[in-house]
DNA sequence: ATGTATAGAACTAAACTAGAACAAATTTGA
DNA sequence: TCAAATTTGTTCTAGTTTAGTTCTATACAT
């Protein structure tokens, strides 16, 4: 059907008549497919025009039309797009910053959904999810530290064992390690020097599970 | 398709008629599209009816009928790809991941520049940066741990404090705090159980400072 | 060697600008 | 309604700029 100069040509100059509603000119096609003579493009333009992909008045000015467009893409074009959807997968996605963790107060009067973070798209999957600044170091042995930022999936469920962004009351978010038992929650910090605290299960909301982390040095 | 000139005519043409009823004559249109002269309008609107764009009463004063007009893409449509062109360009970076370290071999032995890690792009600065996964638990009281996903910027001097990647006598890469005296090279880790280990400088190499950890939970 | 793709230059044609003269159509008002 | 006045469209000349075509040379791979 069509070659990949052939191809990128058509789409270009499909593009460029869809966007202004002129017909681009030998030099603008000249540099939009690559090429450092219009002679080449003169070529091309023969090629499309006996493959009737478009129609033109020869000898005058921007006077190019599509007819119409290939059906298949050239393999390479498929190739070229499967990178590209790659290149959007790993792409990172902005998450809001809702604030500082420790601080005592829940993190939902903190969500200020303007301050946001980047962060590495497979860190994220299906949910909601949102960043926090650690501040402290009640998790240091789990290699959490003063500073970081951690990303957390919104859940109110959570396996024992899953460090958890806890509200105590309805004012104090931790977080921690969760361990249900009974009627009982443990959320147990990652320090020597901090107690494991525990609580009736209704004095606790579990707002999230730790899902990544993200740290930068300076 | 279209030549700038033309297509300003063609649009003024289309406005003209949908807002007065009637058709322009050559003077207004002189006018409308900036030239001094009506000759210069008879060549244009005779290309327009060439291209099918227009069609016309010869001889007739304000005969001018719009036949079809170039067909856009609605701006909206525009709009959204420009997005996610610029999304792209936004998105995460992709650098080397080069293989785990403190496995014993130097770094660029490793070197494959196929397997990748998306970073935010905050992350990344001037240089060139490459990607390391953590084997071992010898930084353990700095907050890296086994599995961590550490960012390295290349380069080949640090400053004292600062954790690096060290190559010793070539075959041996670490990541350790350095610290520098004289002609001797400490590589302090951040575990009680390893020792610090001390070079003269010829035997160690460093190879990047560390500027940011990722770390996923599963 | 043969065919293909490319670059570059030279060439030709079209597009645009301007001005003027003229012809045809339309409007005006007697 | 008719003629004059005005508006409008056409054509020509002539020069500048822009765009399209063609040819030749070169590089490359089969």
């Amino acid at each position: 059907m069509l070659t990949q100069k052939q191809y990128n040509l058509l789409m270009f100059i499909n593009k460029y008549t869809r966007e202004t509603g002129k017909s681009p000119s030998f030099d603008e096609m000249k540099e939009a497919v690559g090429l450092k003579s219009k002679s080449g493009i003169h070529a091309l333009i023969n090629s499309l025009e006996e493959r009737n992909f478009i129609r033109r008045l020869p000898h005058k000015a921007r006077a190019l039309e599509v007819v119409r467009m290939p059906r298949f893409k050239p393999q390479a074009v498929i190739e070229e797009e499967k990178k590209r959807e790659e290149a959007l997968q790993n792409a990172s996605v902005a998450i809001p910053l809702y604030g500082k963790i420790a601080a005592g107060t829940p993190i939902e009067a903190i969500a200020d959904e303007t301050q946001t973070v980047a962060v590495p798209f497979e860190m994220v999957a299906l949910g909601q999810y949102y960043a926090l600044k650690i501040e402290g170091d009640s998790m240091i042995d789990a290699g959490i530290m003063d500073g970081d930022t951690v990303i957390i999936r919104k859940q109110e469920q959570a396996d024992n064992g899953k460090i958890v962004v806890a509200l105590v009351d309805n004012c104090e978010a931790t977080l921690k390690i969760l361990k249900k038992e009974a009627a009982l929650v443990h959320l147990i910090p990652c320090n020597e020097n901090y107690q494991i605290r525990t609580f009736p299960a209704e004095r606790v909301k579990i707002q999230g599970v730790l899902t990544g982390l993200i740290r930068k040095y300076i």
